[in-house]
DNA sequence: CTTTGCAAACAGACCGGTCGGTCTAGTGAG
DNA sequence: CTCACTAGACCGACCGGTCTGTTTGCAAAG
């Protein structure tokens, strides 16, 4: 395996390639030839590790959010306070997202609005994140530590909330640091939710 | 003008099938000849009246985007209250963009990830809603019914949760009625910017 | 260790359909 | 006649996908 030109193996190379250039351009705009070019390989590689340009999308979102959604899963997996939790996702998003330009254009911006057939696709990708919330959520409320709503629907609030404001970030060209909203982006959000001081607990 | 075979000017007739034909299809898939097939006119009357697709599309989009604004503002017009202009304002927005899926899928879906150059063009559009949303908080701000908050933000932080939620509701066959969720979104956003109970007025 | 055989992996010319945009020829009102 | 407007054949670029051939890794045979 080391006798490659590349360390890394070709298809690698085309996902990763890929992955730069639905970024950047998005997906129609990024055609195939240049995923190549770009990855230093060929059309013959190219199908011969993918069966079409929109499986290996398809496939490539799959794999970029499930990494996502266990990175955010890890970086939770200490604190056990439910309260404690969610703002701690909340910044591990931000992060996230703010560390990786590219995840975040193609996770956010390029995975919806690609026609009818490609938004139905990509729809159990964002659910990922919504279920993540929601689970939170749900533990939350079930310690009493937030108010008894719909963890459905504020799972749906929350996801547009965050990606709105990382849409924002990203399609400015001046870097304004992502970070820097965090404490108020936590505060709103958790203010919606968080049980008020009259009593209603439980 | 009415000696028209259609009552409708072509030019209508060409933005009108656009819009249902993005909606359904999203911006590429979208050919030129289905709409000016679907609008009964033809390719030397489509380019007559609109230079480009690309032109048209920002242009139907634009007009879309202004004439929802337009109706939000007459819908909060009567009410003076700052705090009550806002559930008002929200309850108006889900109710505009349930009554009409092709406007809520352009605008909300198809709006974005068409490439950057796309997206850029159609970052104002978004943001002439993110400001009419920023215009209303501040003046719930000024008026001390709101807490303090980064208006700007919070504004995004609103503006993608209810893309969220009417994203979802677009994205499902089982229709489950948008308006059914108004009062616990209302609910949910006022919650975070509310002065709460202890002292913290201006 | 060399040779041979073979399939996995790769290269790139090529194809066929699609689609935005152009061009020429009307057509009808004033 | 003129000019705003419409019609639709046509064009050329582009692009996903195919096809033919070549290289490479590797194992069995000599």
């Amino acid at each position: 395996m080391a006798t490659r030109t590349e360390s890394r193996t070709a298809r690698e190379r085309i996902l990763d390639a890929a992955a730069s250039l639905f970024a950047r351009r998005g997906y129609y705009n990024a055609n195939i030839d240049e995923i190549i070019q770009q990855s230093g390989t060929s059309k013959g590689s190219f199908y011969f590790h993918f069966p079409s340009k929109e499986q290996m999308a398809l496939g490539l979102v799959d794999q970029l959010s499930e990494k996502l959604v266990k990175r955010l899963e890890r970086s939770i997996e200490a604190e056990t306070d439910p309260l404690k939790r969610i703002p701690l996702a909340i910044d591990a998003v931000l992060l996230a997202f703010s560390k990786q330009r590219k995840l975040a254009q193609i996770l956010l911006v390029n995975i919806v609005g690609q026609g009818r057939s490609m938004d139905r696709k990509f729809l159990p990708i964002r659910d990922k994140f919504a279920e993540l919330i929601k689970r939170e959520l749900d533990g939350a409320v079930e310690s009493g530590a937030i108010r008894r709503v719909d963890t459905n629907l504020v799972s749906r609030l929350w996801l547009g909330a965050l990606s709105e404001v990382i849409l924002r970030w990203l399609l400015q060209e001046k870097p304004r640091p992502l970070m820097e909203s965090a404490p108020q982006v936590r505060d709103l959000l958790m203010n919606g939710v968080v049980v008020s001081r009259e009593g209603e607990s439980e």
